[in-house]
RNA sequence: GGUCGGUUAACCGAGUGGCUAGGUAGCGGUCUGCAAAACCGUUUACGGCGGUUCGAAUCCGCCACCGACCUCCA
């Protein structure tokens, strides 16, 4: 099995040739949402952009086993009000239990993501379902000696565990910066060092969500899950580990260190990171508040926005940029996306109904190429577009007579098309259906006000002749009093 | 403060040591009863200052500004 696709491993900050590791199997693990909100616009970005690496590979004929975690579980929250569960929080404000917050989030995350086309990956475990995994691997990590217990709960010992590894080769930090950069937080008394992260937490009686454990009942640490439940699915050692460029560090520095103190060695052989969507040059978070959520961008009800957009409109602006770039939202970026989507959709709709010539003008087999090294190089989503664009172009070109297309390469294009706009970049056209339907009642309209006239011109028979032709097609008109009613069987 | 990244035309956004990215918007034209669509042509680019080079927006240095991470976060 071979291929040509590169990808940028964030761990060499270089561009390496892809070779998974048991081909044609490649195991992709992607941190997923912490369930205790509605999705925002942030959220449909590694999605999105996991969602068209796991497309693509599956195009290339590797099976896919693609793990997306669901944090159900809550971390710790290093607020004022003393590490406080951000599940129970809002457990408590709506007076609900905490599994149900996460249920009612869960089903919108999903909801939101099917929307945006995205496909459903293998397995999604959650966090809540892998207690008993997590405090395996907390107890191989201490019976190595990289973990520390103290009333109740365990800590991960980084100055120990950089002794004999690199804690922070994947972020660059520096051990020793960290230990003077590092704020002093409240409640980290216990930690041996500030930048020590907990990898079970003790509960505290007011906190709801809670697992019994040899050391106190209490929850996991953070960044326990990924680790456990990546290499649970996938094996101990896998080919992509992919997420939000906000979790290199600590999130996916803390994982390395917790797979490697417990294995010896590393689990993921590519680290992805997908950059972050701006929102006036400033990150879109839950924690800044100045996220707009999935449900208000396709509903346009929110302040900041002037209309609503379609979920393919917010694919395609998302996908119209590299993934490793920050994208800045504005409503006319948003508008801009959406009459090039729709350029895209009219064209390829155009496409199937091109009538062949003897002979070609443009050269599909180059496109095609192109295509593909564009896919190739690191994902570019971007660069895919422009030349699809230029795809568009020819099947204008040939619409109108200006340039021509054998019935080979029309086939070619139509294939070319369906591949990589609809099964690689995962695009639909949304309007088809909608459309179709207005359509029809634009159509039945004027139908009837045609044979309005002629009834008022008392042309029964070419009135009549209407009802029966339209009876054999399915439609019954219904003359009121004033106008027709119309019904299909 | 530390670490890392960015600054591209009206907006979004690729890319590259010499060759038109693309989308949206604008302008001119073709087509058209009108309009729309489509097609053709087209305008203001590579933050600033130096350096390397035959040639830099692209490599190097300095400066300015912006951002991310360092704390849950996509």
């Amino acid at each position: 099995m071979k291929n040509n696709l590169v990808i940028y491993n964030s761990l060499s900050r270089k561009k390496e040739p892809f070779n998974p590791l048991h081909p044609p199997f490649v195991g992709l693990y992607v941190c997923g949402p912490t369930v205790y909100s509605d999705a925002h616009l942030g959220h449909a970005r590694p999605a999105i952009v996991f969602d068209l690496l796991f497309r693509y590979l599956t195009h290339l004929d590797y099976k896919v086993r693609y793990v997306r975690n669901i944090t159900d579980v809550g971390h710790l929250e290093n607020d004022a009000d003393e590490g406080e569960d951000k599940i129970e929080k809002k457990a408590r404000l709506e007076h609900l239990e905490p599994m149900e917050v996460v249920q009612k989030y869960l089903n919108n995350y999903l909801k939101n993501m099917e929307q945006l086309n995205i496909l459903h990956p293998s397995i999604e475990p959650r966090a809540s379902g892998h207690i008993i995994e997590q405090q395996q691997l907390i107890k191989t990590i201490l019976e190595k000696g990289y973990a520390y217990e103290i009333n109740g709960s365990v800590y991960f010992d980084v100055l120990k565990y950089n002794k004999q590894y690199n804690y922070g080769k994947l972020s660059g930090r520096v051990l020793e910066d960290l230990q003077t950069s590092t704020r002093s937080l409240e409640g980290q008394d216990e930690k041996q060092n500030s930048f020590d992260f907990a990898l079970w937490k003790k509960a505290t009686p007011e906190h709801l969500m809670r697992w019994p454990s040899p050391w106190s009942e209490g929850f996991p640490g953070w960044h326990l899950e990924c680790s456990v439940m990546s290499t649970k699915y996938l094996g101990e050692t896998f080919d992509i580990h992919g997420g939000g460029m906000d979790l290199q560090f600590p999130h996916h520095e803390c994982e390395i260190a917790q797979s490697t103190a417990a294995m010896g060695k590393e689990s993921v052989r590519y680290w992805m990171h997908n950059n972050m969507i701006t929102i006036n040059g400033q990150k879109m978070a839950r924690s800044l508040g100045n996220f707009i959520t999935l449900d208000q961008l396709f509903s346009g009800e929110h302040t900041m926005l002037q209309q609503s957009y379609s979920p393919m409109t917010i694919r395609f602006f998302i996908l119209q940029a590299h993934y490793r770039s920050t994208v800045d939202f504005s409503n006319e970026a948003l508008q801009a996306a959406e009459k090039g989507l729709q350029k895209l959709m009219k064209a390829s709709e155009t496409l199937s109904k091109l009538k062949p010539s003897l002979t070609s003008t443009v050269d599909i087999a180059t496109l095609k190429k192109k295509c593909y090294e564009a896919m190739d190089d690191d994902l570019n989503s971007s660069v895919l577009l422009s030349i699809l664009f230029e795809g568009v172009k020819y099947i204008n070109s040939v619409n109108d007579g200006s340039e021509r297309l054998t019935s080979g390469d029309l086939k070619s294009l139509t294939d070319l098309f369906s591949t990589f706009v609809f099964d690689i970049l995962g695009l639909k056209d949304e309007n088809s259906g909608k459309e179709n339907v207005k359509l029809t009642d634009d159509l039945m309209k004027i139908i009837i006000n045609l044979r309005q006239d002629a009834k008022n011109r008392k042309e029964w028979a070419l009135s009549d002749h209407i009802r029966e032709e339209l009876k054999k097609a399915g439609i019954t008109l219904k003359d009121l009093k004033d106008g027709a009613e119309w019904e299909v069987e």
